[in-house]
Parts: structure tokens; sequence; C-alpha cells
DNA sequence: CTCACGATTAGA
DNA sequence: CTAATCGTGAGA
């Protein structure tokens, strides 16, 4: 499979926030690494909106060190360390200086499943434990092997990079409030988050 | 400089 | 249900 001749083009993430998340979902998310390439399609996705979205890290518009990137033109990678632990990626979208990202929160495994199953410390795959490989935000991290290091890395190259899958299939999507954000006020209710519906690589089933 | 805390996860 | 564990950024 040549993911790269698929490769998405930086118009796809100049689009708003919102319609990027959506739109990546069934994508194929890539990391081509010297020890073996990972892939896996995107499952479910939360829109974070930036200016006037109290649970965005850029909400109040002002940029610091870490959400610099979130203000740059999409397709940058934004990662972070969530409980001083886990590793959380994020797609850069809009234009340049609008900031906001859309948060990767659940991939199904491709390739490279047992670099997967290594990289996250697992034996037993068995029955329904084999979704834990990549079923949340900071396991598919893991999985991929997404870091800090890897925060700002243009989506465009050839490293880590999102593709076209291999054929259009028509999915159905569910949208719902996003997920642990309790401090966000009435921004918790709004339906940012959307997965595909019956995935068992959800993170949280409705 | 200090210090409270989180877009999570694994395990009891 | 809770503990683990540390970079970040607001405030002194």
């Amino acid at each position: 499979m040549c993911y790269k001749e698929r490769k998405l083009q930086r118009d796809f993430y100049l689009k708003d926030t919102e319609e990027v998340s959506k739109s990546l979902l069934g994508k194929y998310l890539v990391h081509d690494k010297p020890e073996g390439r990972t892939v896996g399609k995107i499952v479910e996705t939360e829109a974070y909106l930036g200016n006037g979205d109290p649970a965005c890290h850029a909400s109040n518009g002002e940029r610091t060190e870490r959400t610099d990137i979130l203000f740059e033109k999409g397709g940058y990678a934004y990662v972070y360390l969530i409980y001083g632990m886990y590793n959380c990626f994020n797609v850069v979208t809009g234009e340049e200086g609008k900031p906001g990202s859309a948060f990767i929160r659940g991939l199904e495994p491709i390739e490279g499943k047992e670099l997967m199953r290594e990289r996250r410390g697992l034996d037993d795959l068995s029955g329904k434990k084999r979704f834990q490989l990549t079923n949340g935000p900071g396991k598919l991290c893991m999985a991929m092997d997404i870091k800090k290091r890897d925060k700002g890395k243009d989506l465009c190259g050839d490293e880590l990079y999102i593709s076209e899958p291999p054929e259009e299939k028509t999915l159905d999507i569910v949208s719902a409030e996003r997920i642990n954000i309790d401090y966000a006020g009435e921004a918790k209710e709004w339906p940012l988050r959307f997965f595909i519906k019956d995935n068992p690589y959800v993170s949280k089933p409705p």
C-alpha cells in the first residue's frame, strides 16, 4: 500500500476545525520509523476551537510556549503531555493566526500491529483486549510512538502524515459531548466529539 | 521563583 | 473508585 501517494495536502487542514475533525474520520494516520511503519484508521476525534472555546489550550487567544503551534496554519502536529505521563496528539487546523486543533482520540490498527503491541507493553490481545491497543488518546500515542519530539512536525512531510484510505466508504458519523472537560463550563455540552458509529476502537462508547 | 493541576490510564 | 507523575503557566 502506497500511503505516501495518498497523503493529505495542506488545503485539507486549512478548513475550520470542526470540519477537519469530522473529515479526518476514516483517514489513515501513518508513522514511518526506522523500526517499522505503523498505520491506524482514525475513528474518533474532538474539535478544540481556540478563541472562545474554554476547553482549548489557546482559548484566551494568548500565545504561550506550549500553544504557539496552534496558531500556525493547519497541518502541523500538536503533541502535549497530560497528567505527567501520557501524550496527546492533535492536528492543527485552519488558517495561520487562527488557533484550533483536532484531537485524535481513537484509532483502528491497520498495519504494524506487532510493533504497536510491543510499544504498549501488552502480552495478551485475546478477545476484547485487542481493542486496548489504540482505543484512547494516550494509548494510540504509545502504539504509534508519538511524543513531544514530534510536536511541530509538518504532517505534509514524510515521517508522520495522514492519507486517504484505499477505498472511499460512507461513514456513519455520530456527534457527542467532548470527554473530561468538566472545567469548561457550558462548553462541555458542545457537540464537538465525532466518532464512527459502533467502531470498537472508540475510547468511550456512548 | 513557587505551585496547583490536567483533552488519561491501569488497576483495585 | 484512586494513584501515578511532571510540564506548563499564572501569579507572587
